[in-house]
RNA sequence: GCCAGAGUGGCGUAAUGGCAGCCGCAGCAGACUCAAAAUCUGCCGCACGCGAGUGCGUGAGGGUUCGAGUCCCUCCUCUGGCACCA
């Protein structure tokens, strides 16, 4: 077996796991267990790209490895399928989407299994498949009881043109992502849940899990705690009361106007009611106002705009001062109360909007050594600064009362107890995460089991009558309205209640994200058709060991899961409160791509390669060497490398090894598939040291004892920490030592090293060496530390730092002997001429330094 | 603007505060070959030097240390995320 025929040799054996079920995982065993999960895809039309396969080899070597350290590894891999790629075929073709989310599933499942990853496949579940979101329902009914799904009117991303609602990502600068048509916020009835009651705890167990940093600080940041004050405002002209959120209630005598978002209520009551005397010119506002996206509202540089309500005015209630109130857009309706009360001098949004008005600045915080502190007087002082004062760690109060010289901190300990013993105001903690609007205007997602009665009342679907299996449609287009597609249903709509009362099924259908909240917990008992799963089996597996995945999802699929997970704990369905334990994300692999000098992107297909340098047309018909860079792989582009593509030229084992080997598992990294060459040919190597080298039945020399040892300690410590690119690096080093002479002992070790990393590899070569069953389950070797001894080593000998020589001492050397072996080196003893030897710093087994002057 | 991460040869990268550049790619030279491919061997940070060697060198500038790619401070650049959240 000299050729390294990797074409026959993975089908073989990828044949051979799937007939023996190799890697079926038993439910319970006397074994420590890990669970790791990879991030199941979306299968879309286009098939995998080289991405795919790099967090999937990652996990697979690692559960390849553990199987070895004796764990019960649960490995599954499954179907994010809903979704609109497959709905709008159907608006277009007329196919179902089962029928295409079918062909792509088959097909992405072929693809996985071509890269010979260690899944068992017995646990396959599809989000789609009525099986499994009878569950996905079933869950959302436990969400219904307990009061955490509600109905409400919240304003949608609504397209005129297109007559249907669009999701965010398909809304880009407010326009339409197909046909650039504009998008307007419009209310609408939808189902959300009540995420926000869960906030403090998404937020507190946090600290509790094994997380990138980043990705726990982007989820902080979303839920965006704050502590603060509301604080109620009289109105003159009206008996109502605008109560505000502040996070500053140390600053209300610095509160000059105040501001209420345009879509705030009591707006709409006072324009209703006739109170607002410039009335035309408020509406005019609101109407443009809801006319603007989100992104148009929050544009950066922006001058601030609004319109003072004449006729009312708001009373300051620590000193009954009057001031002028304002709506903006710079108010969102959505956070806190919808309304602010606006302190120009120590916030620098209501600054900018108090210099386009002109309206006053007074100042009530300075810096602590300032002249205004030190002379500070009970009057309002108007202030002069350039911009708002904001530093709260050093001010200190002026002009405000019985605050007068306090700290900020203080400040707002002494104005909150003063609120609330004046009945005005008291504390209170804000987040920044909404609610989940969990609804879609979509055929293609589960339905909600829901039926709306003529008589007003609302019912859930019987348990034991779910699955509530989506209609047969004969056109899937939207219907024009903004009403869902599936209203066009009507035999499946329509339902009478056994007393005659009349009932119209939800329409809606769920987000993508609800079937990917809890597909981990499916896995782990996929064909129940009791429960979700086995408590019992739950309470083996959970929680998940390890999950890995793009960073794209780092805020909203793992918080979103994390919060069903906690509904769940909560509800006693699942043992702990949080679902994954430790957590890690994949870099991106970029794409190679081409600019010219002045920097226009060429397609790969336009470019033309002369000596092996690529060339592109200039605008005036020139030839012009092209500068290549990374870049995100891109249909446009066309550098989108095709896994089939490296598998056919150089097998799954060469992409396995290249896509570890390219850099940490973490980081950006460009393809390049030179490198995948680079493996290859280290793969051949590997092959011909196992099956061309004589076998020889002997002892080890210490020499080459000591390479193997090495290698075996730091590819397990590698696969420890997850440093895939350097346990590779080893194993290279080991077989450019090791030569053309092996024994049977080394050759075994070297095969099992390299199992987890190139498994087909792996198998034949285990096989090639005699033995007759899968090598999955073989003991991960064991290295000797004691070959590992050196008797003599060579060390560094510094003189000022810098070095001047090496000497060769004995490993157990002390420091003295180390010096004396350091000076009887000519190379060091040269440098030390005619110098006084300061200092010597001798570290053992490491280096010597010599300080002169 | 705010938060996080990263800047090391031509390129991907590696280095418990202790010999910077392991391993791989590309390149150069040689062996094998009629020749090419494949394979094997050697060289391969920059400058000066025939050479031995010397100097410089981990984004920039400071600092701590006998010793800094690594620790601290300031700054620059890039990538990702968030962004009028009161």
């Amino acid at each position: 077996m000299s050729e390294y025929n990797f074409t026959a040799i993975e089908k073989k054996w990828q044949k051979f796991w799937l007939e023996n079920k190799t890697f079926k995982t038993p439910a319970k065993s006397g074994k420590p267990k890990f669970y790791c999960l990879d991030m199941f895809p979306y299968p879309s039309g286009a098939g995998l790209h080289v991405g795919h396969p790099e967090g999937y080899t990652a996990t697979d070597i690692l559960c390849r490895y553990k199987r070895m350290k004796g764990f019960n590894v649960l490995h599954p891999m499954g179907w994010d399928a809903f979704g609109l790629p497959a709905e709008q075929y159907a608006v277009e073709t007329g196919t179902h989407p089962a029928v295409t989310t079918k062909k792509n599933v088959d097909r992405f499942r072929e693809q996985i299994r071509s890269l010979g990853f260690s899944y068992d496949w017995d646990r396959e579940v599809n989000t789609t498949d009525p099986k499994y979101y009878k569950w996905t329902q079933w869950i959302f009914e436990q969400l219904y009881k307990k009061g955490l799904a509600y109905v409400a009117e919240v304003p949608v991303n609504w397209c005129p043109a297109l007559g249907t609602v669009l999701a965010n990502e398909e809304v880009i600068d407010g326009k339409s992502e197909r046909g650039n048509h504009p998008v307007i916020r419009k209310p609408m009835r939808q189902w959300m849940l009540k995420i926000t009651e869960y906030a403090e705890r998404l937020l507190a167990d946090l600290d509790t899990l094994d997380w990138p940093e980043g990705i726990k600080e982007m989820q902080r940041n979303w839920i965006g705690k704050s502590t603060g004050a509301l604080v109620d405002f009289k109105t003159t002209g009206t008996d109502d009361t605008i109560t505000v959120y502040t996070t500053r209630c140390d600053t209300l005598f610095g509160a000059t106007y105040m501001v209420l978002s345009p879509e705030h209520a009591l707006v709409a009551k006072w324009l209703a009611a006739g109170v607002v005397k410039n009335a035309d010119a408020v509406r005019e506002y609101q109407r443009k106002a809801a006319s603007k996206s989100d992104l148009e509202r929050t544009e950066l540089n922006k001058e601030k705009t609004g319109v003072r309500l004449e006729g009312v005015e708001g009373l300051n209630p620590v000193n009954g001062g009057n001031i002028p109130i304002f709506i903006s857009d710079y108010v969102l309706a959505s956070y806190g109360t919808g309304a602010i009360m606006a302190v120009p001098a120590h916030d620098e949004r209501d600054f900018d909007f108090a210099k386009v008005f002109n309206l006053p600045i007074v100042q009530v915080v300075a810096p602590a050594d300032s002249e205004a502190a030190k002379n500070a007087s009970p009057d309002p002082v108007p202030y002069s600064g350039e911009c708002a004062f904001t530093d709260i760690a050093s001010g200190v109060m002026v002009s405000s009362g019985f605050l007068t010289g306090l700290s900020v901190d203080d400040a707002r300990k002494a104005m909150i107890a003063w609120l609330e013993e004046k009945g005005v105001g008291k504390a209170k903690t804000q987040y920044k995460l909404r609610d989940w609007l969990f609804s879609r205007q979509r055929y293609w997602g589960e339905p909600f089991p829901v039926i709306n009665w003529e008589d007003g009342t609302r019912s859930l679907v019987e348990e034991e009558d779910l699955p509530l299996t989506l209609p047969e449609l004969d056109d899937y287009k939207p219907t024009g309205t903004g009403e869902p597609p599936l209203a066009k249903a009507e035999s499946w709509t329509n339902v009478v209640r056994a007393d005659g009362v009349r009932g119209v099924r939800e329409t809606n259908t769920m987000p993508q994200w609800a079937g990917s909240c809890w597909y981990y917990l499916r896995y782990i008992d996929p064909a129940n058709d009791k429960a979700f799963a086995d408590p019992e089996l739950l309470k083996e597996w959970l929680p998940v060991d390890l999950y890995v995945g793009g960073a794209e999802h780092a805020v909203l699929h793992l918080l979103y899961a994390r919060f069903w997970h906690k509904v769940l704990f909560d509800l006693g369905f699942v043992p702990t409160p949080e679902p994954f334990q430790r957590l890690v994300n994949q870099g991106m692999i970029l794409g190679l791509a081409y600019k010219t000098k002045r920097g226009v992107l060429v397609p790969m297909d336009q470019i033309e390669w002369r000596d092996g340098k690529p060339y592109g047309k200039e605008d005036g018909g020139e030839m012009e060497l092209l500068t290549e860079f990374p870049a995100k792989m891109s249909k446009s582009l066309k550098n989108v490398v095709n896994p089939d593509d490296v598998i056919r030229d150089y097998g799954a084992d060469s992409l396995r090894l290249y896509e570890m080997f390219m850099g940490p598992l973490q980081a950006v990294k460009p393809w390049s598939t030179k490198g995948v060459e680079g493996v290859h040919r280290f793969l051949r190597r590997a092959n011909k040291y196992v099956t061309e080298t004589p076998l020889e039945d002997r002892e080890l020399t210490k020499a080459e004892a000591k390479r193997l040892n090495a290698m075996v300690k730091k590819v397990g410590e590698d696969l420890e920490s997850m440093n895939f690119n350097t346990a590779i690096s080893a194993m290279m080093v080991y077989l450019n030592e090791a030569g053309a002479t092996t024994t049977r002992e080394a050759a075994e070790k070297f095969t099992l090293c390299l199992s987890p990393f190139a498994p087909h590899l792996g198998e034949e070569l285990w096989q090639f060496l005699g033995h007759a069953d899968t090598l999955a389950y073989e003991p991960w070797p064991a290295y000797d530390p004691k070959a590992l001894v050196e008797d003599e080593i060579e060390i560094p000998v510094q003189v000022l730092g810098k070095l001047r020589g090496r000497v060769k001492v004995a490993a157990a050397a002390t420091p003295a002997e180390m010096e004396t072996a350091a000076k009887a080196n000519a190379e060091v003893a040269k440098f030390l001429e005619g110098k006084t030897i300061v200092k010597v710093i001798a570290v053992p087994k490491r280096m010597v330094n010599f300080v002169v002057k």
